[in-house]
This record gives C-alpha cells, structure tokens and sequence, in this order.
DNA sequence: TAGTCCCCTATACTTAAGGATAGGTTTGCC
DNA sequence: GGCAAACCTATCCTTAAGTATAGGGGACTA
C-alpha cells in the first residue's frame, strides 16, 4: 500500500482527491495544506513514496518549492500539480526533475493511472493539456524569452522598478532596461504593467 | 436523494468533489465543465435541486453568470463556488440571490453541511474564509476611490498609458496623471503596475 | 576558427511617469 | 451664504521608463 502525501492549500480540493484516491484505489493519503508543513510531515516517521505539490501553493515560489523538496527528500518521488500551469512550466519542472506533472483538468481516473505510472518508476507527462488556441501564441513568446528575461518579468509581476530589479538580480539598471525592452518587444506589449498583466493573466508567476 | 450539478472547469476537481458527495453523502451529482453545459443539461429531463458553479469557468464572466442561470431557471438554488474570490464578491453574489457561497478552503465534511444547509432552504455564507488581515484594508482602500478614479484604475488595467487614458476619458493629460497619483496613494502601493496588479488581484476588473 | 547567442555594460537621448503647488469649476450639504 | 469634496487645468520639476548604438566576454556550435 503505497504511502502518497498530497500538499494543496484548498482545503476542499485536498481532502475530496485524497478520500477519492483512498477510498477507489486504496493508497494511503497523507495530507498538507502548504510547502513547509509538507516537508515537516516527510521529517516524521512515515516514509513516503510519492509527494504531489500543487503548484499554487504557500511556500512554493515557482518552481523554487520542487528544488526544496527534492533536496530535502532526495529519494522521494515528487509530482506537481495545476489547474492554471501551462506546457512551459511543465517541461521547465520535468527539467528540473519532477516525477510527473498533473493538470487538473486530468480526469479523476487518469489521476489514478498517472499515480500508478509515477510509482512504478517512470515519469509522466500528459500530451495535451491547456494551451487554448489562443493562447498559443502568446505562450510560444513567453518561451522565446531567455532566462534573464524571464527572472525580469518576474520582478515586474510584482511592480518592482528597475533600481529594485537590478539590485535584486545584482546587474546594473540599464542591463534591466535592456531585459524589458527585449520582453516587451518578445511579448508583443508596449510598457512594463500590460507585460505584467498578459504574464499573470497566463498563470506564470 | 437530491440532484446537484456541479460546474467546474477544472476535470479532476469536478470529479473528485462528484465522487466524495456521492459516496459520502449519497447525493445524485451531475457534472459540467463550463456555464453553457450546464445550463444545457438543466434544460434535460432531470430537476435539479441545486447548481454549484464556479467562479472561475469559462462562460462566468464574473456574476453575470449567476444571473444567466438564475434568470434561466429560477425555481433551482445557486451557489457559487471559488478558490480565490474575496469576501466582496462572496457579498455582492449573495445580494443577487445567490443560495450559497463555498470557498475552496472548506472542509470536506462542511462541504457537505453546507450543502445540505442550502438544500433545507438556507442560505449558506461562511464567517471566516479568506480576508488576511492585509487584504482587508486594501479592500476597504479600492471604496474610497472617486468615481474618476476608478475609471482611471480601468484603463491601467489594460495597461494604457496616460495619454491614452486622457483621450479614453476627454479629460488632460495632467488630469489623468492627477487621479494616478492619488488613487495611488489611496490604494498604498508606488506605481501604476502595482495598482494594476493589486486590482486584478482583487477581480475588480 | 568563425559565427551566433546570451549576457553585461556604457553613453546618450526622448518620452512617460509621478509629485508639488496653485487656482478654477460645479455639486451638494449644513 | 459658507463649506467641503470632487473634478479639472496649469506650470514646473524630478525621476523612471524606454530606445538606440556600441562594445566586451563567455558559451556553444558548425
């Protein structure tokens, strides 16, 4: 009976997919509404064979959550899940060495057979999730944008300046001129708040 | 035994609160995944007792879909359901007859009771769900913006600069840069991004 | 080795954004 | 009438944002 130990912060979607994967498959679910009360719980007695992590969640921080936990618990397997992700965070957490990546738009039986997949030793990776028409395009520019550009878009996400970009990434202010002006021209937007908006309305900070 | 559909975008967290309600409490529970289903299958043959639709589903369009589908059936409760709408629109749904309001960080078990509280007749609002003590003030800042002020807030929102801002509402540009400065002030942040980002945080626009 | 891409920096410039002060109008309220 | 508040405009100023051009260094590749 596999140990299974599921982080979301939604107290309602937590507890409804760990009684379902209890109750129809009989995998022993442990739960954490957050990051941190995860990693507490892996430090107890229990040893667990599988950590899902939501990918919105307290504590995660992008991607940075999946490098703590696999430090943390190197021999853990770990999967992330989420309902806004799109292909690029997937591959970026596959990179990264996740164990699997799980939508939310899964169907409730193809979590099951994706858990099973994981536990078995390989990794999963669904082929088509997300990326409406529309958003595409706009999700192919985001992937053009190199990493430094990335991290800048970052700190825009949350309204900083470019003085404030610049001493938190430790380059000069006119190279975070640069990045900007590269990501907006990338990102096809004419000023720092609509790059913002169009990256926090695609789900990707 | 009493029909429900619940309409959630999100397959695996549709299913998985399907499941936990049928086999927990033994509801008969129908499922959509966007507004349009499921005013499509409250048109079939079966009554529905109560409809649960979430906030954030293709077709919502903010409560407009609450209305669409009170209008559509108005002898069926509603309750809407959300992981991240605040106690404004939690307010505001329920002052348009909404029959409940489910936060996604609801117990499973008060998933149930609420539910059944809706079912005898209630109406079901939680005291205490989301509201950190941070946001509550900032909240309260976005009411004592003036009328302008709040249009000009809509423009930033899409990111428009202030020029364009001006035209959109035939006023001077140093006007626009006025109401700017003091809803910035008055909403605590230090620039246009923030106020734009706080804002949509907040589902204002 | 030459080419390419990313990263960083520098200088210089134009325009946008934001702040300060002052003064004007209207509306509505006491 | 006096008062307050919201709205609008003006002038002046400082700083931030964004553009342009030029160049150095590292990494990876044909």
């Amino acid at each position: 009976m596999p140990n299974i130990l599921l982080a979301d912060d939604h107290d309602l979607v937590r507890d409804t997919i760990a009684a379902y994967l209890e109750t129809v498959d009989g995998f022993n679910v442990l739960t954490a509404a957050n990051l941190d009360e995860a990693l507490e719980r892996m430090d107890g007695l229990d040893a667990i064979d599988l950590l899902i992590l939501d990918y919105n969640m307290p504590g995660m921080n992008g991607l940075e959550g999946l490098d703590r936990a696999r430090k943390a618990h190197p021999a853990c397997k770990v999967a992330l899940m989420s309902g806004v992700a799109n292909r690029d965070v997937a591959n970026t957490a596959m990179a990264r060495g996740a164990s699997g990546f799980i939508p939310k738009s899964l169907t409730a039986a193809s979590l099951v057979n994706a858990i099973k997949f994981v536990l078995s030793g390989e990794r999963f990776l669904p082929f088509d999730f997300g990326s409406a028409p529309q958003e595409a395009q706009a999700e192919g520019a985001f992937s053009k944008l190199s990493a430094r550009e990335l991290q800048t878009l970052e700190q825009l996400c949350i309204g900083l300046s470019n003085k404030e970009i610049a001493r938190n990434l430790d380059i000069q202010e006119v190279t975070v001129k640069l990045h900007v002006k590269n990501l907006l021209a990338k990102l096809g937007v004419s000023n720092r708040t609509q790059a913002a908006l169009l990256a926090k309305e695609r789900h990707l900070f």
